[in-house]
DNA sequence: AATGAATGAGCATTCATTCAT
DNA sequence: AATGAATGAATGCTCATTCAT
């Protein structure tokens, strides 16, 4: 392992040990020391990496900027079949114990900075979201009987939904399967 | 107002100031002095009502338990209009301002006291929900095809996603909208 | 001593002993903790007094600012008496170890709102001086052949620079006797 | 450039850079990092040429010690001129800018090892003049009315107090302007 | 019962210094 | 000889908590 890897793992080792900590004691309760000490480094250590305390609980959300989205624009035909393997997808990129499920969540909501950034994720979530239904409504998929983007709200209510009482320990062990579960009755709402 | 009385004023007032605070801050943030500054109290006083910080965030959770789930118990005939009716007086009752969810929603995050409090009080409505779908299942309100007990979560996780979401500042300006909006899409997919 | 008193007291505390330490080992290198040691209290202590640690500096160099200037003001006929008088009654007020000298004139320089505290009060002096000056020179006492304004910059410079040296460890043991010898000097070079 | 040559440039460079800083911001707040950067070297190749971050900074100083007092050995005749011409020399050599001026005297003051050196410089300084002032008393230049030791403590003042009160913003643009007036209206002072 | 001065453990952050590469 | 990642002691500052008044 040469020094550039080593660099890499070291801040990946302090991003880790963040993120399990933040998940276990929450944002503020988590020390530097605390951090530090699970990495294995110097508490000096973690300052040669960020700023402040702040910067790594934000890079945190980072990874899910990264989600591609992207992928959603080229689905033509039948909708269903898509949506499912992409929310398969994005579950299994995210978090999979319920104790990082809650630390993101924390996340989310402790911080100005996480909260507007988790939140400009969200609408562009949505308004990749609003074309894709109305063509599903144009194609019969879905009823037309409520608004694109009601339904593209009710999407996003449904995942953070299915995060948070997940998260909190209820629900199926596995997410994913929860996840699809809820999804599925969802759909059910949207039957013309 | 006697000696007693003013007793149970302050106390009021430390309670009240911070709920608010927790509200605006967070609970790590808050400080006693906050506190008690807003509540026009000496910094010691505090102290005389409560043994340590924490005490006050566990006191503040106690009045979500004391909503009266019982009503539910004694729903005969359709169901429907009762849950509407149930909802908005939940919500009625609940915080209002998108700060003072995100403090709740924060408060059962941040908390092992909190969260597991929290998860008892939605284990009980779970619990309190089955027999009611069941019934609706019965009389032909609600499809048979899904387990009574999945619809209880279902109904729970849409609860905690409105409110998540429209914490974080999505959605409708009032809850009670977003709410009742997102219900009627959720009963939409129980239709036989 | 009433509460009120003790307050005062611990103030007053915490001052010296920074202007103490300030002086033995300068600014950056006095830590809070020598200055709370000193003082016999608690680290906390500092801070329920002084906001930060370079707000007791400023609090050093205000008691300077307290100088009464005014009486300048009032001076009627020869005015070489009453320089003189006032002059000892400004070393007087000052500070009067050597390292107490050196303290201040440290302050002076380390901190930039310090400096233009210093430069401030400095001008002030300088522009009472000038009326008297002009007025000297017209009665005769001092020379017209200098302008007034440089014979008032040479003054404070000559108080400053017995100040800087003596502070050195240079001169007279005693400040007040080095500061009337050189003024006396002074004087001689404003000789018609 | 060979490898010896190099070695001193960066020396050089480092302790220029180190100047500058300690000017800027004085020694305390001035770290190595900073020095380093401003040098264009790593962190670490200051270490190669200091043992610690102190030996830079009485470095800085030793160049006044080479300061050519021997000059004033020589001068035979009329004093003033020779006076005169050493100090125009003695300030063109020193630093120029109100910055670095008040730098070097807050080094003075903030550091025990120097403060004992610029006090050893200055009573060489002294002992070099004293005669020099004893044998213009004997031609009649100056008054013989004020001991010989008097005048040069006198003189060292003056130099200091311009110093002094130029460092910190008052006087004429050119510290050699003020230095010069300064010691005009000094030797005023010692006419018989 | 109410006060607020005093406390000191604990925190984020800085930085001179070391040393493997 | 030069590098820069790692170190950890030290610092300024916060704040829940205590207790004499």
């Amino acid at each position: 392992m040469n020094r550039e890897e080593k660099k890499i793992a070291t801040r990946k080792k302090i991003l880790d040990s963040a993120l399990e900590l933040f998940a276990e004691h929450g944002y503020e309760t988590t020390t530097v020391h605390m951090i530090t000490e699970r990495a294995g480094v110097a508490k000096g250590t973690f300052f040669n990496y960020f700023d402040c305390k702040e910067d790594v609980f934000c890079d945190l959300q980072t990874f899910r900027a990264t989600l591609e989205f992207e992928k959603l624009k080229d689905i033509r035909g039948p909708i269903l079949p898509h949506v499912r393997e992409f929310l398969m997808e994005f579950v299994r990129i995210g978090p999979n114990s319920r104790q990082l499920v809650r630390a993101v969540l924390l996340s989310d909501l402790s911080n100005e900075k996480s909260l507007s950034n988790q939140r400009k994720m969200l609408e562009e979530l949505k308004d990749m979201l609003i074309p894709l239904i109305v063509e599903a409504q144009n194609r019969g998929e879905f009823t037309s009987a409520i608004p694109a983007d009601m339904i593209a709200d009710q999407a996003i209510q449904t995942y953070m939904g299915v995060s948070f009482t997940w998260g909190m320990g209820m629900g199926d062990d596995k997410l994913i399967t929860q996840m699809v579960a809820s999804f599925e009755l969802f759909f059910r709402s949207l039957l013309p």
